[in-house]
RNA sequence: GGUCCGUUCGUCUAGCCAGGUCAGGACGCCAGGUUUUCAUCCUGGUAACACGGGUUCGAAUCCCGUACGGACUACCA
């Protein structure tokens, strides 16, 4: 392997959204990437026709932009080594495919579906460990090493339907030095003759992506572990293609998996647990079934791949709130944990909130100001900073914002009747009407002076604090929740204060 | 079934490679404090080395076995 240059590939196919668990692939791949001044690439694999999904490969590529990861080469920016679609490939991977042949390292295979079902039928019954189509099937099947060189090329030339598979080695130890799992060392007895090319014509994942990977100058594939049993036949397809000393380096990542039950996150996981496991909203082309995307639900780029980065890596010091650039400095290989994680989506709430009071208020008044407008409520950007700077520390999403101040765009027009019998006394009105008073009087009406105004009037009637606070806050906003009340006055400004209170003397009624 | 991979608090994990820590942190949860209220915030608490055997003065850490979990086992990727 010359290590002249780190070139990474995501290489998703386009049968759907990418979920959590993908996108965290893309992610770690972008970040070896880039701490090491190398090459982020995207393709697409596209070889399977039959679960291409409209809308996905713009998909992929509308999520790896959210998340800020910049493609470096391939599909929307071109490259020295175009296509990047494998479907726009297909000579490519025929050529390899006819040279594996020629060197007797492959073979053509005219087994029909149901030839294969007979196999497998005869092989269970006959008890046999495995059902495989290897060294010691292929014998009894119809293939080029088992039919004479006159037939085999009579039914190429009558268009007889065919594949090329792989030919297994016999009792051979192969070695994969996986970067993340050390040596893993599997016997091809244990694997099968793999369909390399088929017979619609295109390629097999394993054939396309090791002739891709090469042509490409892949230098590390990093994927998921669920490739980990099929890299001992990638090896053997590298050492057939005598790639073997440009081989890139394997680094199989520990599988995302359900926050419940068992088994690896699935797209079908959706919105089954109230939380969101895609990036953003997908709805299904053919059913149009909608499927909320963290995008959607409120999370900030930033949050959301410092929580998908902390799934199965971290950085070995107590620090967690990481940028991109933070990631992509203190990332490496080595500290990408073995086992699978579940996404916790209490913590993914947390990490959203740190980085949301982080924000300045402009930002976030601007963000609350658009959806604010949605609802149909058109207010003073100033006034939504105002809010936004006293409730940010309480809302975990900008659509937070809605619940946590609602009362600062419409007097409250039901109240709290656990608060009325808790807190609504005889005197109360008598008390309200003072206050009324002692508000009109206070110039500037700001936090300072009302605070102290009415502070002074409880302490001399000798009232009870928590009492009267809280019964004035019932008229201003409707309950005993909410930011600090002589904040809420200032912002609501006299007028409206006085409106409300009066209308809460009239309204309330014990 | 077979092959391969894995297993530290409920969750994400540090510690393991180079044996000696009261097994640390974060989220959650619980309690207390601050606050006019709720939330935030602060303090404290809860809770884990899958099991069994070895090696060793000493094992979460090294070795073996067992159990459990997972992935793969398609002309899907």
């Amino acid at each position: 392997m010359d290590y002249g240059k780190v070139r990474v590939r995501f290489a998703p196919s386009p049968t759907g959204p990418l979920h959590i668990g993908g996108l965290r692939t893309a992610l770690f791949n972008y970040l070896f990437a880039k701490k090491n001044n190398g090459d982020f690439i995207l393709r697409i694999e596209d070889t399977d026709q039959a679960r291409y999904v409209p809308g996905a490969e713009e998909y992929i590529i509308e999520s790896l932009k959210w998340c800020n990861i910049k493609i470096d080469e391939g599909i929307t920016v071109g490259g020295l080594y175009e296509p990047y679609r494998q479907s726009e490939r297909k000579d490519i991977y025929r050529k390899y495919a006819k040279q594996l042949v020629e060197n007797c390292d492959a073979y053509y295979a005219f087994d029909t579906p149901d030839d294969l079902e007979q196999m497998r039928i005869r092989l269970k019954a006959e008890k046999s460990s495995t059902q495989q189509y290897n060294s010691i099937t292929r014998g009894s099947m119809k293939n080029s090493l088992s039919l004479t060189n006159k037939e085999v090329k009579q039914r190429l030339e009558s268009g007889e339907p065919y594949v090329i598979r792989f030919k297994m080695p016999e009792n051979e130890e192969v070695t994969v030095n996986d970067l993340i799992r050390g040596k893993v060392i599997v016997n091809t007895s244990e694997l099968d003759d793999k369909v390399l090319f088929k017979s619609d014509g295109m390629p097999t994942y394993h054939l396309a992506n090791i002739v891709d990977d090469h042509l490409m100058k892949i230098s590390h594939v990093i994927r998921g572990e669920e490739w980990l049993p099929s890299t001992p036949l990638h090896v053997l397809l590298y050492k057939a293609f005598g790639w073997e000393s440009e081989m890139p380096e394997f680094a199989h990542m520990p599988l995302t998996l359900k926050p419940d039950g068992k088994g690896k996150l699935s797209k079908r996981d959706g919105d089954r647990l109230g939380f969101p496991v895609f990036p953003l909203q997908w709805i299904n082309p053919v059913t149009k079934e909608v499927f909320s995307g963290f995008r959607e639900t409120g999370y900030f780029p930033e949050a959301f791949i410092n929580i998908l980065a902390f799934l199965g890596w971290n950085p070995g010091t107590e620090q967690e709130i990481f940028s991109l650039n933070e990631l992509i400095k203190s990332f490496s290989l080595e500290r990408i944990g073995k086992s699978g994680s579940r996404f916790d989506p209490e913590k993914a709430k947390w990490y959203n909130h740190q980085y949301l009071i982080k924000k300045s208020d402009d930002e976030l008044a601007e963000l609350f100001q658009s959806i604010l407008k949605e609802k149909g409520i058109d207010a003073d950007l100033n006034y939504i900073k105002n809010i936004c700077a006293l409730t940010k520390e309480r809302v975990n999403f900008v659509s937070e914002f809605c619940d946590q101040s609602y009362f600062f765009f419409e007097a409250p027009t039901e109240y709290d009747p656990k608060v009325i019998k808790k807190r609504w006394k005889e005197n109360t009105p008598d008390v309200l009407k003072d206050i009324i008073d002692i508000l009109n009087k206070s110039e500037p009406f700001n936090v300072e002076n009302t605070e102290k105004n009415v502070k002074d009037y409880i302490l001399k009637n000798e009232l009870n604090m928590g009492q009267v606070l809280n019964v004035l806050r019932l008229t201003l906003v409707g309950s005993a929740k909410g930011p600090a009340l002589f904040n809420i006055m200032e912002l609501l400004g006299k007028n409206e204060v006085i409106t409300r209170i009066e209308a809460g003397l009239v309204n309330i009624i014990k």
